[in-house]
RNA sequence: GGAGGGGUACCCAAGUGGCCAAAGGGAACAGACUGUAAAUCUGUCGGCGAAGCCUUCGGAGGUUCGAAUCCUCCCCCCUCCA
């Protein structure tokens, strides 16, 4: 095991806050002396079936701590996930059923695994504590907290102030994730910044039922492929760690410039080395941003499919994007020709590349359609159905159209 | 229990009898440009083989030549007082 030094430099690497400080120290010298590994904590909410980049942020932590020996314990928040983290949020999540949670636990667990390593995991779900609490408990769990303490949280005084709705429940969440660490016996428990809340709740939790509160390690949040949300699901601003190469390199690549250094810092393993270089090469403008973001590319599918795969998604943008050249993969469409001709319109419509007549006809007006390359300009266009023909909306739609 | 505010398009949000297929913003889409599916600028953004017509403003009725707007009933949400 490394010194306190240098298992504190691994530690601060990227987080945001430690709290407090000299607490985990402390922990972690004694861990060292009594040879017992840390008790890490992250909890993950299953609401939406697919882990995303923006939770391999804390995976990617958890893993550092791994490797430094220590034990992670993963919380499965099925219960928790059925209440939704207020965190963050200007509305009530919806409830969801806990048939549905554990689906999606499910397909976690195989994701969180593609990062740490599964052999040296704990994992629980907190529905091992919580279906068994019965009322009594519950009340004396929810006496521990108060509401002004709640209502500190700006999540809650805004909706509150905007007359949003609050549900009780929701006040819930952080008395439970908190009860999760008492559960089981974190030492450290790591989160995203606007987890900080909760995470410091649990602290105080843990103190009543009589535990030795655990250290708070706080990681940004990553923002979303929109450059102003953080990633989630439910905005649709993410990459999912189990999407395409072609997906997540075409991701990657429509992402704001803004976003190149920062995802370079929380979702890959550069050196800071290399960190520091592409920083000054941003600031410098004198590379062109693109083949950093190629670059990021490349390293995030490769982290989850493979450097092959990787390189091809590149070469497939490029061909596509940069040479304007034709896709590999092109969906047909079988045409029976009972009419020798077709109306253009008509043909959108039914290949379903566009949904509407209207918008076939916006798109045509606006020069979004092109037929075998070249532009379509008149919506009244009938065209023969013999042969082949190659139907393009837009700069990312193509269709192989054949009589049948 | 009492008083009040509100439900408008994918989202936020204006509109309180005709000029409303409904301002504005965001998202999305298209075009131009570029350094990329970035940024920026411009345009489009209910449906219909499109002249014109049809459907839409929580739901159902009604008043009116005419209703998102007025009336009645119903459903849902929020706030305050107690």
């Amino acid at each position: 095991m490394l010194g306190v030094k240098e298992q504190m430099e691994v530690i601060r690497r990227g987080a945001v806050e430690i709290i407090p400080e000299e607490e985990l120290i402390e922990k972690i010298k004694k861990s060292i002396e009594t040879k017992k590994p840390l008790r890490v904590k992250q909890g993950f909410d299953p609401t939406a079936p697919d882990v995303h980049l923006g939770h391999t942020v804390g995976l990617r932590k958890l893993k550092q701590f791994q490797e430094l020996g220590h034990q992670i314990v993963l919380i499965i928040g099925d219960y928790t996930g059925m209440v939704g983290d207020p965190s963050g949020r200007s509305a009530t999540r919806p409830q969801l059923t806990h048939d549905k949670v554990m689906e999606n636990a499910e397909t976690y667990q195989k994701q969180f695994f593609k990062i740490m390593d599964k052999s040296k995991t704990e994992i629980h779900f907190n529905g091992e504590w919580f279906s068994r609490m019965n009322f009594q408990e519950v009340i004396k769990l929810a006496s521990k907290f108060t509401l002004a303490r709640m209502l500190e949280r700006d999540d809650f005084s805004n909706r509150y102030s905007n007359q949003a709705p609050i549900s009780l429940h929701e006040l819930l969440y952080p008395l439970m994730q908190g009860y999760d660490s008492v559960a089981i016996k974190a030492d450290i428990e790591i989160g995203a910044t606007e987890q900080k809340f909760n995470l410091l709740a649990a602290r105080q939790i843990q103190q009543e039922y009589g535990v030795e509160p655990q250290a708070v390690l706080t990681l940004p949040v990553l923002p979303g492929i929109d450059g102003i949300q953080r990633m989630a699901k439910s905005t649709g601003n993410y990459i999912g760690i189990d999407e395409s190469p072609k997906e997540i390199f075409g991701k990657i690549m429509s992402v704001p410039d803004d976003l190149i250094y920062p995802y370079f810092e929380l979702v890959t393993d550069v050196s800071s080395d290399e960190l520091k270089e592409i920083k000054e090469d941003l600031e410098k403008k004198e590379k062109n941003p693109m083949d950093l973001k190629k670059r990021l590319g490349i390293k995030i599918v490769s982290m989850y499919h493979s450097r092959k795969k990787a390189k091809e998604a590149e070469e497939e943008f490029e061909k596509v994007f940069s040479k304007k050249e034709l896709p590999e993969d092109i969906p047909v469409y079988k045409l029976k020709h009972d009419q020798p001709k077709i109306w253009i319109v008509k043909l959108l419509t039914m290949s379903k590349l566009v949904s509407s007549g209207s918008e076939a006809r916006r798109l045509i007006k606006q020069g979004g359609v092109y037929l075998d390359g070249k532009r379509v300009d008149d919506e009244n266009l009938e065209l023969s159905v013999e042969g082949e023909k190659l139907l393009k909306v837009g700069k990312r739609k193509f269709l192989k159209v054949v009589s049948a």
